[in-house]
DNA sequence: CTCGTACTACGAGATTCAACGTACCACTGC
DNA sequence: GCAGTGGTACGTTGAATCTCGTAGTACGAG
């Protein structure tokens, strides 16, 4: 074969909300989880997407599943699979415009001590 | 009696949470109900202390009772007794102290038109 | 093809939440 | 005193939420 980028890694889109009708108590209703909370804290710090598995989070994998499927569906992250895992996102850019001001005071808040 | 006016209409305030010991997750998951989140809206647009009934909740009393409860246990509005009825009051300020922007970009949103 | 990895979907259990009715208390006015 | 108003507290019921285990899919490495 001619090289050995042929394939690029398949980033493969998953179906997400228009925020504009996200109303915003769906969005606070997400947020108020700690363990959501805890994942939206790490996304903000990281500025990228991050792989599902690299959070640490003490619970299971589905209950994981669970939890980046509510926040998805609140419009809040988004998730594209590349290869093997799943990655997810802030949507930062589009909740400032849906919301301005709301993601950026809540995650000014200090962390209660970020679980370990 | 001598006068009229002898009697001040005894405000008499509950016990309150300090905001200092409120974590944001309870702040938005109380404001994470449509009803509760109404409530505040009606309050901030007020911009007084509102009468309970005053709000014309669609619920009975003691419903009406358990979300102005969780209101006032998550720090957001404040209560006091005059005469016979409790009113309620948005503790914007604080709020504003504790958590800033918030509250301004929570009310900021517009309304999915308001619950008649 | 087989194995391991990364994650999902489904079903089940425990807990929490939202709504209600009833009973009750404090105050006002008659 | 007695009734009415405005609200709480308690117990209950049904729904939603959170958690998990199991089974299964999709991919990459060997």
């Amino acid at each position: 074969m001619s090289t050995n980028v042929r394939r690029a890694p398949a980033k493969k889109a998953l179906p997400h909300p228009d925020l504009r009708e996200i109303p915003v108590h769906l969005v606070l209703r997400a947020l108020g989880e700690p363990l959501r909370l805890g994942i939206v804290r790490s996304l903000a710090r990281a500025g990228r997407p991050m792989n599902c598995s690299s959070f640490g989070l003490s619970v299971s994998k589905s209950t994981s599943t669970y939890h980046f499927k509510i926040l998805r569906e609140s419009g809040v992250i988004s998730q594209f699979e590349e290869g093997t895992s799943r990655y997810s996102e802030l949507r930062e850019t589009e909740l400032e415009q849906r919301f301005p001001g709301l993601l950026t005071a809540i995650l000014a808040t200090e962390e209660p001590a970020a679980a370990e």
